[in-house]
DNA sequence: GGACAGGTGCGGT
DNA sequence: ACCGCACCTGTC
């Protein structure tokens, strides 16, 4: 399948680049990775970028992985001047729609962890139980996650979590995340919290970017640094994503990854 | 070599 | 309901 977009509504390396999914690298111009068991390649092409993937998979599902139908720029009509600045600085920006068991694994290896090891852990995890495509590995299957032990998944570098994620998998091969996409917002993210190594924050991130729901709004480090700078807001992550669900309405999670991407790149650790 | 970054779970209050 | 601590690994 091959799909064309304008590069003014579709940036990789901001998409790649902001922390929502770990599978994709640059190399030499080319953006490469993983989605759906599928090796998916993104390169720029005039004004355009032009997407490609290996499988079966239809037009229609990789515009719903890359959220192509829906149009950025009308999200926030009454945008402050920081979530402008940080709107212009993230142009190109996209919310990816990813398979929820494998942004349920992801995140919660995230959680407490940094990027670029978060990266190389679920690099490892897919060579450790994940289909073999030849040169590349699809993310694991929940069963085939079971059959892991958690030895195998600290020898990886998954660390204390590794009974979390080994508890996790098992009750998602039980079938426990498969009811959950038609449940109300606050309903799932109860659910979501249920599983192991899950807590507010990941429960969050795997709400808007493993089923959709742009009104989940992970509160992180960066995050709350941004929101103390910038808007002046502080306390607990739970009446910062109050006051950011009021503030920018539906849609606040879309806005969480403009100001997570302008934080990364603006701000510093200290203050 | 020691401090630190990064969320969650747990035991204490 | 909230607080303080332990958890694992990579980096400086």
């Amino acid at each position: 399948m091959q799909l064309r977009v304008a590069e003014t509504c579709f940036d990789p390396a901001v998409i790649f680049g902001c922390g929502q999914a770990f599978r994709f690298q640059e190399n030499e111009g080319t953006w490469e990775g993983v989605a759906y068991g599928e090796k998916v390649t993104v390169r720029a092409d005039g004004g355009d970028v032009v997407i490609g993937t290996s499988g079966p998979l239809p037009e229609k599902q990789w515009r719903a992985y890359f959220d192509l139908d829906r149009d950025y720029t009308l999200l926030f009509p009454h945008a402050d001047a920081v979530l402008l600045e940080a709107q212009a600085f993230g142009r190109g920006l996209r919310i990816l729609r990813q398979d929820p068991f494998e942004t349920l694994i992801s995140f919660i290896i995230s959680a407490n962890n940094h990027i670029g090891r978060i990266r190389g852990i679920v690099e490892r995890l897919c060579v450790l139980a994940g289909e073999d495509k030849g040169s590349w590995f699809a993310f694991p299957q929940p069963d085939a996650l079971c059959r892991v032990t958690e030895q195998q998944l600290r020898d990886i570098g998954i660390g204390y979590r590794a009974p979390y994620i080994a508890a996790s998998a098992r009750r998602a091969a039980d079938g426990e995340l498969e009811y959950l996409a038609d449940m109300p917002w606050e309903d799932l993210r109860k659910e979501l919290m249920r599983f192991e190594g899950v807590g507010p924050k990941v429960a969050d991130c795997i709400a808007l970017f493993g089923f959709g729901r742009t009104e989940a709004f992970p509160v992180d480090v960066w995050v709350r640094r941004i929101m103390k700078q910038l808007y002046h807001v502080d306390g607990g992550a739970a009446s910062i994503a109050g006051y950011a669900r009021r503030m920018f309405g539906a849609h606040a999670g879309i806005a969480q990854q403009y100001l997570f991407h302008y934080a990364r790149h603006h701000l510093t650790r200290g203050s």
